[in-house]
DNA sequence: CTGAAAGCGCTAACAG
DNA sequence: CTGTTAGCGCTTTCAG
């Protein structure tokens, strides 16, 4: 094989070969290439013309042992197959990127504080100036774990308990009590609903949200009427079915995340029941597809880019510990009425 | 602030803090630890139990700066919000972890090649042992410069150009033939396309069975019969209002995958035609909303856990420089039949 | 404004 | 089986 020569493959080339290059010290580069530090104008193009020319980039790896900026943040997930998470990712590659940062993504099929010390996990905090956790599946001990720890890091959509760290969110408690008060607008009195999965808390605060709304319009819940699904499409599917198959059922089901409503969409047709004149269905997100599905969702929609937005300009503000950092920012999440929501049918009284 | 005392924040313990505690030297630390080398049984607990003690996890860029092993793999996307990527990241993560080996995505909203040198990119080079590409936009340039390169590599579902580099997919050409073999048996002849975009090529093979089925089975294909899409629910929404406006409307539409097809049955249910009745639909992929529809959807499975393992070992066999490397490994696409696709309605002369 | 020295945390390579 | 030496590529001192 031949040495070097600048073709295609490009070994290693650090900043030894673009100091030797360019006729300066490696110092001089590292200075040129990082921005920080007095180099002279005509210096610095230099420096840059010959790392260019030699496809220099300078290893993360190295920069970050000396404990210096990285501009990546890391941003931990459990469930990458998750629309609502799948969409915040993208804003806050979308907003991260508006900084001039960089993210890597981490995904932890299990609880992330169980895998908390593992290597992956490990290197983030090494590599990343911030961590971001969206909608996280996080054990008490790694909470405190990471209040304790001097590494900034903001929590998107968590909701469980109290934390001294800072969450970034959605309204869900507020969503809960629009979404009940919708129906019972329209004179639904049999109002189901369908829980997510409990890690984040949002779904209980939603569930709170509209048994608020149910007790303060006079109506009793019940607790039949409650099905427990995971937010995932077929568990709205079966928690439907189950609520639609009872003796005294639902007009109307509220569930917790879209798509569980489409789940109870299909679920209502499986029995051949029609949305929403036999049934009204509420979601809560509004994702992409659900403008898209016949008939189209009503739902209460999160304003998922504010929220991630917020929630990288809440981190940023902390790397650079910076003023007026917040402890919790909530944004309100909008009804937005469509076409699987409508009176309640006549038939009532059961 | 107080020093250490191994409490919540555990500033830095580096594998020097482990030495110290265990009174053995550094280089047994790194022994103990990464298990190769020898190492006294007694030792190595004594190393462990001071590493558990400490909370110590060793650096890995430290480490990787060293050139060894880190047992990460870097997945590389273009659109973390694409079903089927999803579920590809997810299986491969699962084989991963399989393998004992863990894995970090990035998602690079523009071609991967023109972030190329990007920091992130870079730092995925370095930290990584191998890199896993899935369904790709790639550049030429981009291609023939990993192709130069010694990093482990290997292609999930890209079939756009010949290219060195190995790659593991569906059998999309074969796919398409299948599926439009399944509307002609069904009576149909004007059959719809909705295309996907170019960039992983896979689009164009599903097009090309598609048409090669036509001909043989002696039917005139129709230019106005295809529909550009984006592989996006809207595109496919789109693309089938404008094939079922036209004056001779297509009785069936394959759409080059799931999301496009889910859009065309919309579009359908939109100008009031029913499905199948109507219009059949066929998509590729089988994502599992498909069998959640109402119509439950007709659709070429793509085996993605069988992809995503094999691409996975494929990619570890390279890292190992073992045996048995594959160049080009097809999978077969099996048709699920379902409710979405029904014979050809009788008003068939125009 | 630029350079030289030192060392981040770790691990090959060689001694013991 | 274990320790010592050296150095990965970079940046933070501290001197020019």
């Amino acid at each position: 094989m031949p040495e070097t020569k600048s073709s295609g493959a490009t070994a290693h080339v650090t900043s030894h070969d673009v100091a030797r290059k360019a006729g300066v010290s490696v110092m001089t580069v590292s200075r040129a290439m990082s921005g920080e530090g007095y180099v002279a104008e005509k210096t610095r193009e230099k420096v840059l013309a010959a790392a260019r020319e030699l496809g220099y980039t300078p290893n993360l790896s190295a920069r970050m042992m000396k404990g210096s900026r990285t501009n990546v943040i890391g941003v931990l997930v459990n469930d990458l197959l998750s629309t609502v998470i799948n969409e915040i990712v993208g804003a806050v590659s979308v907003s991260l990127r508006k900084c001039g940062m960089d993210l890597i993504i981490y995904n932890s099929i299990e609880d992330l504080g169980a895998s908390g010390r593992s290597g992956v996990q490990q290197m983030l905090r090494n590599h990343c100036d911030g961590l971001l956790f969206v909608l996280p599946r996080l054990s008490e001990g790694y909470i405190e774990y990471l209040e304790g720890s001097s590494q900034p890091t903001v929590l998107v959509n968590y909701c469980r308990t109290d934390t001294t760290l800072p969450v970034v969110g959605g309204a869900n408690y507020a969503g809960g009590v629009t979404a009940a008060e919708h129906l019972l607008g329209l004179g639904h009195r049999r109002i189901g609903f369908i829980a997510g999965s409990p890690h984040t808390g949002q779904s209980q605060e939603r569930e709170r949200g509209y048994k608020a709304a149910l007790k303060k319009a006079g109506v009793r819940s019940d607790r039949a009427l409650v099905a427990q699904g995971d937010f995932g499409q077929r568990s709205g599917f079966e928690g439907a079915q189950k609520l639609l198959r009872l003796p005294d059922p639902p007009t109307a089901i509220f569930a917790a995340n879209d798509d569980m409503a489409i789940g109870a969409i299909n679920a209502a047709h499986s029995l051949g029941l029609r949305v929403p004149d036999d049934v009204s269905v509420v979601g809560f997100d509004d994702i992409p597809s659900a403008s898209h599905l016949h008939p189209r969702l009503t739902t209460l929609r999160q304003p998922l880019a504010d929220i991630s937005e917020a929630a990288v300009m809440e981190l940023v503000r902390r790397i650079n510990n910076a003023e007026g950092q917040q402890h919790r920012i909530d944004f309100p999440c909008e009804l937005v009425v469509r076409e699987s929501t409508a009176a309640a049918p006549l038939r009532s009284a059961a």
